[in-house]
DNA sequence: CTGTTAGCGCGTTCAA
DNA sequence: TTGAACGCGCTAACAG
C-alpha cells in the first residue's frame, strides 16, 4: 500500500507538494500537479483517511443517532429512510458517517456518551427522534458539546440546527381538508406523545384549524401506538364523525378499530409510511420525505463544521393518499 | 482533551506505561497500574481511537454493504434489522461499522471500491444480499481483497465465511408442512430471482418436498416482486391448491390477486416480516431472524480478524403464523 | 510555487 | 517491570 512518500519520491517532488495536490490546493504549477497526478496513478495511491485525519484534526466523522423507543422502531423505514438519505449524501460531501441506536447509549451519562463520541473522534452528530425527556442529550446541547443538528426538534443555537417539516402547518392544512371535505361536527385526532416536539407542533396545528372553522375538537394522547389508536377509537370513535391521527401507524390502528366495531369514519394519518397502503381503507396522510430531511440534517452538518452558525431548515410536506397499487411498484 | 503524554505525566510514567494499561497488558505492577488508572480517571482521559488506528495499523472497522435492487428494500425493515444487530453486536465487540448503501458504490470497478475501503482502513466487509450478478464483489472475493462475509451466500474459503439459515431445509419444512396440512395435487411455487443464491437453495428445498410427498409442482420465478407474483397467481391460481411463496412480499402480492380472484388458496411466506400480519389473511411463514444473523456475521468478523479460517455458520428458522394482534404490540 | 520539518496520539520495540 | 525513542501517514507552518 503506497504512502505519500512513496508518491513524493517517484514524482520528485516533497511530500506536502502530494498533499496539496490531493487536497486541491490551488498554487501548484500544472506540470508538477500532473507528474504527481501520474505517480499517484502509477503506485495505485490512495490517501490514508485515518492518517489525515489524526494530522489535521479534523476527521470529517458524524454520528446518526437514531432514537428506538420500541421494537417497532427498529424495523421502520422512517428510520431506514433517514440512514438512507444521511449515507448517501454524507459520501457526496465526503463525510463519515457512524451509526448509533440510542439503545447502545442507555445508561451512559452525558459525560460518558460525549467521551464515547470523543474518542470516536466524532465531529459533529444528528440527533433523529429525540424526545424532551432525553436528559443526556438535551446535557450535552447545553454545554454545546458537540455542534448539533436536531430533525424535528426546533433547538437552534450557534452550533446547532434543526431540520423538520413545518408540522403545525402540515397538521393544520390536513385537518382543513379533512373538515372541508367531511364537514364533521366533531373529530377526533389522535396525537402523539405528550409533552413531546412534534406532538405538540402538531397538536397545535389541529386546534388551530378546529377554531378557525368552528368545529369540536376531541383530542387524545395515543403516544404514536397503535394499540393506544385502537382502544381510543373504540372509546371514542361513536361520538365523532372524522378521526385525525399524528401518525399513520396510529391511522391504521384507528382503522383496524373501525372495522371492528363495524361503522365508518373518514381517518387520515401523518407520515406516508408504505404500510399505509395494505390497509384497503381510502385514508390519506401528510406525506413527509424522509430522505430529504436527513440529506438536509447532512447539509446542516456541513455548514456547522465550516463554521457557519446553526440554522432552521424547513422541508417542504405534501397531502397525498397512497394506495395498493402505488406501493407495489 | 487529555493525550497519553498528559496522563503519563500526571501518573509519572512513561507513555508506554500507559499504553500498556489501556490495553490491559499483563506485566504491569498493581501499584503502577493504579497510579495511571487514577490519573485517566482525574484527566478524564479517553483514548484516541484514530491515533491508535494509525499507529497499531489495526482500524477494527468494518464494512457493512448493503445492496440495494430497488427503493423498496431501501426502505425494509429486513435491512433495517440487519443494520441493528450488527452495529449493537459491534458495539459490543468494539468494532467499528461503516454502514454502505450499494447504490453508493455503482459504476465503480472491483479496484475503485477496493481502493475506496482501502482509503477508509476498512478492514473486513459484510455483504447483505449480494447476487450472483455482481462482478465487483466476485472479483473482490477472488482476489481475497479483504477479509469477507457473506450473509446468505454460500461463499466459504480461508478469508471468507458466511452466515445463513438453512434455506433449502427451511423451504422443504414449510413446504412438508403445506401439503400435509392442505393435502394439495399440485402446489404453485413463487421462486425469488433467477439464479440468486437463495432462489436456488430455496427452489430445492420445494423440489425435494414434492417429489417426496409425491405432489405436482408448478415453478415460476416471480423475481421477489409482489408485482409478478400477483401476475403468477393470476395466470396459475386456478390450476393449483396452494400457493408457496419463497418470501413474504410475494405472498402478499399472491394473496391480492386471490382477492381479486375472488377465490382461496391456501398461501405460506418466506421471512417473517411485519408487513404481514397486515394484509388480513391466514398465512404461515418461514420466520427468520435477521438480527441473530447480522450478530453472528459480526462474529464472525472477528472470528476473521484473529487469523481463525472462513466457516459456514447456519441461524436457525422457525415455521410461524404472523397475526396483526403479534404485530401491534 | 516548492521542499523541509515538526507534530498529531498512540503502539511497539528494545534497553535498562 | 518500566520508559525512551521511533514510526504510522499525513497536514500545516515555515523557509526558501
Amino acid at each position: 500500500m503506497a504512502s505519500i512518500t512513496d508518491v513524493a519520491k517517484r514524482a520528485g517532488v516533497g511530500v506536502s507538494t502530494v498533499s496539496k495536490v490531493m487536497n486541491n490546493y490551488s498554487n501548484i504549477s500544472e506540470a508538477t500537479r500532473k507528474r504527481v497526478l501520474d505517480a499517484v496513478e502509477e503506485l495505485n495511491y490512495v490517501p490514508n483517511a485515518v492518517a489525515s485525519a489524526l494530522s489535521s484534526k479534523s476527521s470529517r466523522r458524524v454520528a446518526l443517532v437514531v432514537f428506538i423507543n420500541n421494537q417497532r422502531q427498529a424495523i421502520d423505514e422512517i428510520n431506514m429512510q433517514y440512514l438512507f438519505g444521511a449515507v448517501n449524501r454524507a459520501k457526496e460531501m465526503k463525510l463519515e458517517v457512524l451509526t448509533v441506536f440510542s439503545t447502545e447509549l442507555d445508561g451512559m451519562s452525558a459525560s460518558q456518551i460525549s467521551r464515547h463520541f470523543a474518542s470516536l473522534r466524532i465531529q459533529a452528530i444528528i440527533l433523529y427522534g429525540l424526545s424532551k425527556e432525553n436528559e443526556e442529550f438535551h446535557e450535552l446541547i447545553e454545554n454545546d458539546a458537540y455542534p448539533f443538528v436536531v430533525v424535528d426538534a426546533p433547538l437552534e443555537g450557534p452550533r446547532i440546527s434543526y431540520v423538520t417539516v413545518d408540522h403545525t402547518k402540515a397538521q393544520y392544512d390536513m385537518m382543513i381538508h379533512m373538515i372541508d371535505e367531511h364537514n364533521p361536527k366533531s373529530v377526533l385526532y389522535l396525537a402523539g406523545r405528550r409533552n413531546g416536539y412534534v406532538t405538540d407542533l402538531r397538536l397545535q396545528g389541529a386546534v388551530d384549524a378546529c377554531l378557525e372553522r368552528n368545529v369540536h375538537l376531541n383530542a387524545h394522547y395515543a403516544n404514536f401506538s397503535e394499540t393506544e389508536a385502537i382502544a381510543m377509537t373504540h372509546k371514542h370513535a361513536h361520538d365523532s364523525n372524522v378521526i385525525v391521527c399524528a401518525s399513520d401507524l396510529m391511522a391504521i390502528g384507528a382503522v383496524s378499530a373501525l372495522k371492528h366495531m363495524d361503522i365508518f369514519r373518514p381517518v387520515c394519518g401523518y407520515d406516508g409510511i408504505t404500510l399505509l397502503g395494505y390497509i384497503n381503507y381510502r385514508i390519506e396522510t401528510v406525506k413527509q420525505d424522509f430522505y430529504d430531511i436527513s440529506v438536509n440534517a447532512i447539509n446542516a452538518v456541513m455548514s456547522l463544521l465550516e463554521g457557519n452558525p446553526g440554522e432552521g431548515i424547513i422541508v417542504p410536506h405534501r397531502i397525498i393518499k397512497i394506495s395498493y397499487e402505488d406501493v407495489i411498484m
